[in-house]
RNA sequence: GUGGUUGUAGCUCAGUUGGUUAGAGCGCCUGAUUGUGGUUCAGGAGGUCGUCGGUUCGAGACCGAUCUUCCACCCCA
């Protein structure tokens, strides 16, 4: 035998049950999406380079995966260049196109193709697998599902509740109770800056403290520190790593601290304005909680930023994330396009609906009836029961030989069929068949003329 | 991209300081049961020990490379 095949390193097969689990998740998604009155898009799996290029940072542009020239892209390449061996002046010369790294960025090119047959606002929901030339881990793949909805050209504070409930009602409908969805504003973090006179720092000093929970108020000074802030703007900035309390406690708090900053305050009054609606609106089963440290996320994000992590107990990175961006399309050429948008990582969904057994049982069942094959003459008759009950939308099929009635049932016991139905050379004569209830182990006949009767019991 | 970790039957895993023919449980197949699955009992099949190379009289075990898994960074859903 040939070596074993292989997929690369970061992607999967689906089973059946896998997909059908995996389509329980998104069909739930759709229905909220479409309940709160998003449309569904699709982009292209690749785009042009530059569409992508730029728009996730330095680290970003290395995990993005490039598609090689078609043709003797080689020979193309002048000689200076190519024996200069370095990537980033080789790259543009072999690559000009790139697999989708997320879906907000092609959609915010969608946009912008698109804006002259658009109705803005505009609300748009995206289903679609996105690629990243990450190292893998546990939740962590280099082909996932993204499931995004967005809204743009409308920048009232209505859509980010709007978007929190959505995330409420969503987690609530799979049953996951107690998610956390996290509360920041790009604002806050850049008043903060301001305020410590760190502005030229901002990138550093969010990545620095988001990572407070994780390596402690220590590891945080230290690391601000070795990226060049001072010592005086770290003791300003002090109050963020001990700051707690309720989300309206902890905005009074970031009031005193942001009131010299213009723009600080302007995302105070945007939190405590979402904050209270969400409060007045109610949520069904996720807490809602202001994180000051929460920064990860997009260089694009300007306004809220969203991250939702599974209930307490499960190990897994964030389950969800989102956030507003005040100029996405302008990178495109067409300004003043306010939008937001929150994205649901479904590939980790499962993995924590998996780890919570939430899944519900019946998605395991492929059929409902499954016809035992006793030989020609009674299958024949089998299949025309199965016809019908076909026709009435029940999932049935004939097992397609005759062999032992031992190995058929034990087929169904394993596909988990409930109801296994019996024509053999008995019934056939009498025009009756038998169904046996694969649960209780029960048995009944019934008349050829009637099968209303066997349907009711489905 | 950096450092570490894992890989043995379809699945989950044993396998002693390197030593004859590599094991278990579950699953699968056959029979007890020619019109009855799940439970039970008896028997059976299934492995170039991730791959390639090296050390050795001898490698599943030691060394190197490579692929893969998971973990910590980086970053992120």
């Amino acid at each position: 035998m040939p070596q074993k095949p292989s997929i690369p390193k970061g992607t999967r097969d689906f089973s059946p049950a896998e997909v059908a689990r995996r389509n329980y998740i998104i069909q739930t998604i759709k229905k909220h999406f479409e309940v709160y009155g998003f449309q569904p898009i699709e982009t292209p799996s690749f785009e042009n380079s530059d569409t992508l290029m730029g728009k996730y940072g330095e680290e970003g542009d290395r995990l993005i995966f490039k598609i090689l020239n078609s043709g003797d892209f080689i020979s193309k390449v002048d000689d200076v260049t190519y024996s200069s061996k370095k990537s980033s002046s080789l790259l543009p010369k072999i690559s000009e196109k790139a697999l989708r790294y997320d879906l907000t960025v092609p959609f915010a090119r969608y946009v912008v193709m698109h804006q002259n047959e658009i109705d803005f606002p505009f609300k748009r929901y995206q289903i679609q697998p996105v690629w990243r030339a990450d190292r893998p881990q546990k939740g962590r793949f280099r082909e996932f599902y993204q499931c995004d909805a967005d809204v743009v050209g409308a920048n009232s504070v209505l859509q980010e509740a709007e978007l929190i409930q959505l995330y409420d009602a969503v987690f609530t409908d799979l049953k996951l109770v107690g998610s956390t969805i996290k509360l920041n504003n790009r604002k806050i973090l850049s008043g903060i800056a301001e305020v410590i006179g760190a502005q030229h720092l901002l990138i550093d000093f969010t990545v620095a403290l988001d990572k407070l929970d994780k390596i402690g108020e220590e590891g945080v000074r230290k690391e601000m520190l070795a990226k060049g802030i001072s010592e005086l703007a770290i003791e300003k900035a002090a109050p963020l790593f001990t700051m707690s309390g309720s989300s309206l406690e902890q905005l009074t708090q970031l009031k005193s601290l942001l009131g010299e900053s213009e723009i600080g305050m302007q995302g105070v009054a945007e939190l405590e304005e979402i904050i209270t609606t969400v409060e007045a609106v109610g949520l069904k089963t996720a807490n809602l909680q202001v994180d000051v440290t929460l920064a990860r996320g997009l260089n694009y994000y300007t306004g809220a930023i969203f991250e939702v992590s599974a209930p307490e107990g499960v190990s897994m990175g964030s389950i969800g994330g989102g956030g507003r961006y005040d100029d996405l399309t302008g990178i495109f050429g067409l300004k003043d396009v306010s939008g937001i948008g929150i994205s649901f990582g479904l590939d980790r969904i499962y993995l924590v609906l998996e780890a919570l057994g939430l899944f519900p049982e019946h998605l395991d069942k492929s059929i409902d009836v499954l016809c035992i094959n006793f030989g020609a003459k009674e299958s024949l008759a089998s299949l025309k029961l199965i016809s019908q009950l076909r026709e009435n939308g029940i999932k049935a099929e004939v097992y397609p030989t005759a062999t032992k009635m031992q190995k058929q049932m034990k087929y169904a016991n394993n596909r988990k069929v409930p109801y296994v139905i019996l024509i053999g050379e008995q019934e056939l004569a009498n025009g009756e068949f038998v169904a046996k209830n694969m649960d209780t182990g029960e048995q009944e006949t019934y008349s050829m003329d009637s099968i209303a009767a066997f349907t009711e019991k489905l």
